[in-house]
This record gives C-alpha cells, sequence and structure tokens, in this order.
DNA sequence: GAACCAAAGCTTTCAATAACCTTACAAACC
DNA sequence: GGTTTGTAAGGTTATTGAAAGCTTTGGTTC
C-alpha cells in the first residue's frame, strides 16, 4: 500500500514515515503541494496523508485541487487549527477523514487502517478464480468487471465453487448447497448446471474440470 | 434512508431525532442494544449511531456482536469517554467514525453525511448512473440536469437501487427500505414500482435490469 | 494392446411453472 | 379533482428439472 504523505514538518514526517512504514506501508513524502502534484502523476498512490499548513499552498486548495480532477484517493486530513468551520469545510471537501494535532500515532494509523478498509473493499469479500470475482456479501460474480448474468440456480453452484476455490466438489454437495434433501432432483440435474454454467464462462479462460466420480473443480485455464 | 440510532439518554435522543429528521434522514430509535438488535433483524437501515453508555449492554461489546455478524452497515460511534484506548478499540474493531461528547449537532451531521458518502456514494454528495444524479443530502434525482419528478415511493425505491449502485437488489431488500414489515405489500407491490420507475427513467439512457428470483439492478444503458 | 462393456458424464430438447410484466381500477391522500 | 398508492387479474417469458440419446472414461477380458 502506497502512502503519499504531504507535510512540510521533517521531524513530524519522519515519525509518521518510520510509524507507517512499521505497519508495512510504503511512504513518500512531499513537503510542497506541487510536489505532491507530481509525485501523483508520476506514480500510484492509494492513499494520501494531507497537512492543511502547508507553506506553498493552502491545503484546502490543494485538496480542492486533487478532487476536480476526480482524482479519487482516499484521504487523511492533519490540521493544527481546531477550528469547527475548516473542519466541516474539510470533510464536505471531499477528505475521508481528518485528525487534529496533536495526535498519537497510534490513532492515525488505526485510523488510516480503517480508511484503507473502508475505501478497499474490507467489507466486500471477494473471492478471485482467474478473471472471476465473487462478491460474497453480494453474491454477484463479475467476469472481467462485466456483471454475469446467470440465473439463480447457475449462481449458487458457481458460488460454491468458489467458495471452496481449488477443491473438488461432490455433486452431493453441491445438491447440498442448493438446500435439496426433501425432494430429489433428477440424477443428472447438477451435470445440467455444470453444462450452463460452462456455457456462460467459457469466454473467459475460466473452467470446469471434472473428476469422476468424485466431483467438479474450478480452474483457470490461463497461465496456471 | 433510514438511520438506527442507539442511545438512551432522552434528551440527546430527541435533539438528534428532530437534526436529521430536518436533513432528510428517518430515524428510529432504540434505547438498549438488545431492542436495537431486534430492529435490526427486522428493518432496513442504512446507518448505525452508536452510543457506547448502554445501561444494559456494553457499547463495545454490541459493536463487536454486530461486526461478527457480517453486519456491514456504516457505524457512527458517539462516547462521552474521552479514552485514548477506548477511541482505538472502538475503530479497529469496525466502528467507521466517532465523535466524542459533548459534540456540536452540526458537526455530527457533517459526518454523517461525509459517513453515507463515504460508503455508498464513493467520495460526492452525488451517486450518478448514467444521466442520472442523486444528491444523498436533499435526496433529489435529477436527470440530465432536470429534477425527476417521482412521488415518493418511487424516489425511495430508485434510491436504494443508487446508492446500492452496480449491485443486485432483492425485492425483499427494497420492501425493508421502505420500512414495510407490519403490514405486507401485495406480492407483486415491488414490481408495479419498478415499472412505473421506468417508464420514467426510460428517455434518459438508464434501465433497470431484471435477475430473475434475484432482484434488479440499475444500470447505464449508453456505452456502458 | 485391442475389443468390449458398463458406468459416469455430456448435451439437447421440451413442457411445466414460478417469476415477472402490464394494465386497469379503486381507495386513500392532498 | 388530481395524484399517489396498493390490489387484482391476465398475459408473457425465463428458469427449471425431467427425459432421452450420445460421448467419454476406465476397467476387464481375450
Amino acid at each position: 500500500m502506497n502512502i503519499l504523505l504531504i507535510e512540510d514538518d521533517e521531524v513530524l514526517a519522519d515519525g509518521l514515515t518510520h510509524t507507517l512504514a512499521n505497519s508495512g506501508y510504503c511512504v513518500t513524502t512531499a513537503t510542497t503541494g506541487a510536489y505532491a502534484e507530481h509525485l501523483l502523476q508520476a506514480q500510484g498512490f492509494d492513499l494520501i496523508v494531507l497537512d492543511l499548513g502547508l507553506p506553498d499552498m493552502d491545503g484546502l486548495q490543494l485538496l480542492r485541487k486533487l478532487r476536480s480532477q476526480k482524482l479519487s484517493l482516499p484521504i487523511m486530513i492533519l490540521t493544527a487549527r481546531d477550528d469547527m468551520n475548516d473542519r466541516i469545510e474539510g470533510i464536505s471537501q471531499g477528505a475521508d477523514d481528518y485528525m487534529i494535532k496533536p495526535f498519537e500515532l497510534r490513532e492515525l494509523e488505526a485510523r488510516l487502517h480503517a480508511l484503507v478498509r473502508r475505501c478497499y473493499g474490507g467489507f466486500s469479500n471477494i473471492i478471485e478464480v482467474g478473471n472471476l470475482q465473487l462478491d460474497t456479501i453480494s453474491h454477484q460474480i463479475l467476469a472481467k468487471d462485466e456483471l454475469l448474468t446467470l440465473s439463480a440456480r447457475e449462481s449458487a453452484v458457481l458460488e460454491i465453487l468458489m467458495m471452496q476455490k481449488g477443491k473438488v466438489i461432490s455433486k452431493d454437495k453441491i445438491a447440498q448447497h442448493l438446500s435439496l434433501h426433501g425432494d430429489a432432483l433428477a440424477d443428472n440435474a447438477i451435470e445440467v448446471y455444470i453444462h450452463r454454467i460452462r456455457k456462460h464462462i467459457e469466454p473467459y479462460d475460466v473452467g470446469i474440470r471434472t473428476f469422476r466420480g468424485l466431483g467438479y473443480l474450478l480452474e483457470n485455464k490461463r497461465d496456471e
């Protein structure tokens, strides 16, 4: 995770860099707004920590500029001004969180973690198999970022194959997952589902391999 | 936008309810953790405001419980304890923001707006789907910069589709969002709403796709 | 190792049906 | 009086699951 730290106070910048590096972040520091913009163009960051008290440019102004460029990175604001108006203004202009100086490094760290989680799908648990992505919360399946149009049954079967990624799933397991105990299906029903799913996912370099007498395995056909 | 307010102080609860109602939120208050859990099961909320000083259950304990149930609603914590450890613990356990009492209602409002924005609309107050724009604060919907004249019900349904942009929303979810639990609707009521909304948004290159057995998805029909 | 067979799986077709759409209308609301 | 809201009824369509025939696989026999 790459963080761009926009901070002119060297002491604070050093302290932050160390703390965040210890948490596994990669920190790049810009001491001026102009340099920050330059870095942003050249490099791919995942998160910005912005101190509002910059020498060359007002921090809020920079924030506004970043947002107007449709830069949708999460931004953590640092400010010394404990002024309510500024705080509200900062948030409503697109900052995602802010901290009032002085703050404890531990707390900044905790908040940055929270920010990352919020903005990068901490909640939505995504399982990938090749080009397919299963969102385990919304139960949607994307193929190359396009929503796969599967029927309810097809989705349910593909879901269990993705959730148990890398494992061979028996027809019984699949039937169980569909909550079919009482009313049994025809003995080839699962085969039919698999057939239909195969047709759908064929274009995406993902396949379902058959293990005779055992079950099915979802696999990435690219590179392997 | 339905907010569940978990707060035992009646005075504070009343004040909050009024303020937030004025901003267009629909607030339901629970004075105990147990009652809050009950409400959460029955109803569809979009946001939780949780006071940590509850009588029957420790707030953090409730928070932990909610999160362990994979409840991925945004949560705003209110706390009187200005204790750094508590604060860090709160955030790292899945709260999305918090405020220290006493706070100004104005600021809570601003932060709630920010929270809604973060969790439902990327980084802006405006959620866009094709030519449609939902203003999450005023709850108005614009189509090609013209105000769409929808009825209350129609707005509410389109709103949830826009807030959960890109996701398939089940009829149950929609019914929940309309706060319909006790008095059930006819089984095709949601279908009728969708039908009416479709007529309204048809001219704007935005459509509602049906996923049989799963729900509805709002999508941009242009260029994709 | 070729020939054969049975079991397991694949594919296609088709009818029943559940899910959804549409329209019309009446009650409730402003 | 017009708009909104919810119900009811009939039409439409996609999904589902069964059935039937075909193909592949793995083992057995010669």
